[in-house]
DNA sequence: TTTCTAGTTTAGAATTGTTTTAAACTGTTG
DNA sequence: CAACAGTTTAAAACAATTCTAAACTAGAAA
């Protein structure tokens, strides 16, 4: 169950190479680290965005609210370049995009296989784990795709 | 499908000699059928637009595609009227919205259970019957909630 | 150190897709 | 027919996102 609620960071599985305490001896030390691995130049903006996306355990945001995370943590950054971070970030692989409505779209933090429930009319995401799922005999692609990944959106309603 | 011989013609300036077309003799009925089961009054615009979406097999279409089939078809309809009957038919089960992209979404004139390949960056949206992808094992909604429907969307890039 | 430069940030304008508004219009009922 | 609710419309408003062009860094080089 690679879910965490506990607001306890969560390493990637892949590489992990810090291996300290996290957030009390070198509260950048992580956001620097991802930067580096990425090849994105550690600037100040970029660095605490890191910070506010990565070390606050999994998290479904979008640009509005970062902006706003990072307003309230008295970082100066423009929505622009908010916007520019988290496709930069997405295309590095270290978010991922989810798009639940005409213009309403999520950046996950969790970039591990996983599955959505869409609760509406709120427009809350929910994490569903991986095998929760079970998907057998998909389709093959239309001919001159690749198959890039499959999103499952389990729409939900409080009635 | 019994003619029916009573004179009373739904018409509008598109007017066409009934029998010129293939295998339709009176092309509004069926879009005249729909309405009447969904009880939306069969305006002028309703009639027309009801008539370009599903005399058309399945297709999947954005506003302003519509919107644009509509002037090709000489009908005179504001763009706002084609966003208001969109979501009337799709609240009435007549349509299904499909969104895949932020500020992009499809509406769908297969309302049966089935599922979609989003070709990127294209846009474009290919169906997948529904027993092509074999879903099993769902978890269960959130407390509270309860499942609408699921969605699979497969992306798919061509290299 | 200073200089250089490619990469980055920014405010603000522009764009896109969609919704709202308020007035005019139309289909149906009595 | 009149009356009224439902419908349509142009235009403005709106929300989310992208673009632009100028100002600003981080890192490398001198």
């Amino acid at each position: 169950m690679p879910d965490d609620q506990t607001g306890k960071t969560v390493t990637d599985g892949t590489l992990e190479a810090a291996g300290s305490t996290p957030g009390v001896q070198r509260p950048y030390a992580d956001a620097l680290l991802r930067l580096k691995q990425v090849g994105l130049r550690p600037t100040r903006q970029r660095m605490a965005l890191a910070k506010l996306l990565f070390d606050g355990g999994d998290q479904h945001i979008t640009a509005e609210d970062l902006h706003g995370m990072a307003r309230k943590a008295t970082v100066k950054v423009s929505l622009a370049t908010v916007y520019n971070t988290l496709h930069q970030f997405t295309e590095s692989g270290l978010l991922r995009e989810v798009v639940v409505g005409p213009g309403r779209s999520y950046f996950d933090t969790n970039t591990h296989a996983h599955h959505h429930f869409y609760v509406e009319p709120a427009g809350e995401l929910v994490d569903i784990p991986v095998d929760s799922v079970e998907l057998s005999r998909l389709p093959m692609p239309p001919d001159g795709t690749v198959m890039d990944r499959v999103d499952v959106i389990i729409r939900v309603t409080r009635p």
